[in-house]
DNA sequence: CTGAAAGCGCTTACAG
DNA sequence: CTGAAAGCGCTTACAG
């Protein structure tokens, strides 16, 4: 079906010589081989006419490399990791690399599959976002030698690296704005996962509360990522009724969460700030547009993507020291609290 | 630095056949090859037992296949290509094939440079969103026959498949709509460009205008793609201080422009849709929560993706037919006219 | 300065 | 039923 391309070999045939002169032309070393000047140029010469291109398989055949970085999110549709694809992609190919992207939706059997399909496909390195149960596929990586950073969260107790957010100092902060703005029922949305960074979430917002001596106002409701609309229309419903403790204010874990429970909020017409106070996860346009302009917590999501490149490049290219990047949060002051 | 991945013929050494039959067996074709049922057990214990993986980097080049499908978008940071990027994804997987993405900026000499480094790395295939003057490098992918089709757009005149939106009806019944409402003054916000899509959407705008005898009252202002901000804030700062023709609707022409707009026209306090009316393009989370939610072009994305995939599906077996796919679009009726 | 040859890890006609 | 061998398109020591 495809035209058969041209190889180094027809090069060299219509040159005239060896495959060997060709290779070494084609990777500029015509200087350190010797090559003879006027067979270099008649070597140029057919390249350019024959139009033709390496074949980059065969070079990884023979490399054992693939100049391939394969990353693994839980769903490129959400907005916070095509960005951080976006800049992963950019930076991956200012050095020459490739990314081939895959989706885990949050599952381990998801992120099996792609790891084993990504191993095969012998990518030099991985940048993934491990979903829950996902402690034996990153060791299958990590066995086979594979250099990995993982973003977003990481798995405790696994020697790797990772570049992620400070979530537990971003959390505090977040609980402690509430708080100082004289807000006493606060309560987080989470996601029901075991999960470091959720948990680093759940924690910045419980040792808030607790510093300031509101133990007893601890109010957490864990959402099942798999009915993520059920569960928190339950949620808000409930509030909207004042069935639940009188919450005042809600801060929600990540932006999924948040654009769900806006949703619902807006569909009760329940007011923000007067009667529920808000501070979201993540920079979002639909914050902007909120009739109460959402506060937020916002992710360095470039950075994060950045980083993760670099030190996977350096991994890649031999280094073997762990990273562990822990990236600061910022907390975006709008008219939601 | 990796570790020595376990080959074919460390299988065979370890059982002591030749390399032929254990790629048989990896291949299932121990029947047809009529393997010696013993050795077939014996081989899959070994492949087991060194945790045998297959090389696809090898099986590629003795193919000359890849199993890869090379996807250009303009940005995967933009979410109606990121929802596309998705729905290809999964479509693909169920086939075997992965996606390697690139983002072209919208500029002809990233898409060039996107074209040689997949067609390089021989992808059997590419699904891509053509930018202008991309004329050249989706030439050269057609003639190296390598199987493509574009979606959003395509380029006229190029013999190949396209899977778009019904472009030219799409905006012809946003404008009919507006008209039907009883507004007179409509504008409608392109990007400056010839691209197909676009040219459509001017199209069904003004044949809109001239079926109902509003000829006189065509209002385009054309967007630079490079100076989205600063232009589009200019037409809105016109439209709110009334220099301009008093134009009491307008239709944005992409997502992007969309946003950008209701972004000044919130930010100026133009009141929509009593002082100005508004349809916009493509879903997105912000349009509901808009205080007047954005009636809205809806694009089947997913389709778009999935049915991308089938074609170029379709071409890589061979199919020589030419596929020309036009979609519908669907009005979403809200608050904002 | 240049060529012949081996090898990366597979697959597959061919011979027995 | 099984093995030896060629070949996919490259790179690279080695010999001359």
């Amino acid at each position: 079906m495809k035209k058969k391309r041209v190889s180094l070999k027809d090069i060299a045939d219509k040159v005239g010589v060896s495959t060997a002169l060709v290779s070494y032309v084609l990777n500029g070393q015509e200087k350190e081989k010797r090559v003879g000047a006027e067979v270099v140029i008649k070597i140029r010469k057919a390249m350019e006419e024959m139009n033709y291109k390496p074949n980059f398989i065969a070079r990884s055949l023979r490399y054992g490399t693939t100049q391939t970085i394969g990353l693994i999110v839980t769903d490129i549709a959400n907005p916070f990791f095509s960005t951080m694809a976006r800049h992963i992609e950019d930076e991956a190919y200012k050095s020459g690399y490739t990314v081939i992207i895959g989706s885990s939706d949050e599952t381990s059997a998801k992120s099996d599959l792609l790891v084993e399909t990504l191993l095969n496909r012998q990518v030099d390195g991985f940048i993934v976002v491990p979903a829950e149960g996902c402690e034996d596929c990153l060791s299958q990586i990590i066995e086979d030698k594979v250099p990995v950073v993982m973003v977003d969260r990481y798995v405790p107790g696994l020697v790797s690296n990772h570049v992620v957010l400070d979530n537990y100092s971003a959390s505090y902060n977040a609980t402690m704005h509430l708080i100082n703005k004289g807000y006493k029922n606060i309560g987080l949305v989470a996601y029901k996962s075991y999960l470091i960074h959720m948990r680093e979430r759940v924690r910045g917002y419980e040792e808030a509360m607790k510093a300031k001596g509101l133990e007893k106002q601890i109010w957490i409701k864990y959402i099942r990522f798999n009915h993520l609309k059920t569960d928190i229309n339950k949620v808000i419903e409930a509030i909207g009724s004042k069935e639940d403790n009188n919450i005042d204010a809600l801060f929600f874990a990540t932006n999924t969460l948040s654009m769900a429970g806006l949703y619902k909020i807006h569909s009760l017409g329940i007011k923000v700030p007067d009667e529920l106070a808000i501070i979201g996860f993540d920079g979002n346009e639909a914050f902007d547009f909120f009739y109460a302009p959402i506060t937020y917590v916002k992710q360095p999501v470039d950075e994060m993507g950045k980083e993760a490149v670099r030190i996977l490049l350096d991994q890649m290219n031999g280094s073997k020291k762990i990273s562990h990047v822990n990236l600061m949060s910022q907390l975006i002051l709008r008219n939601s609290c």
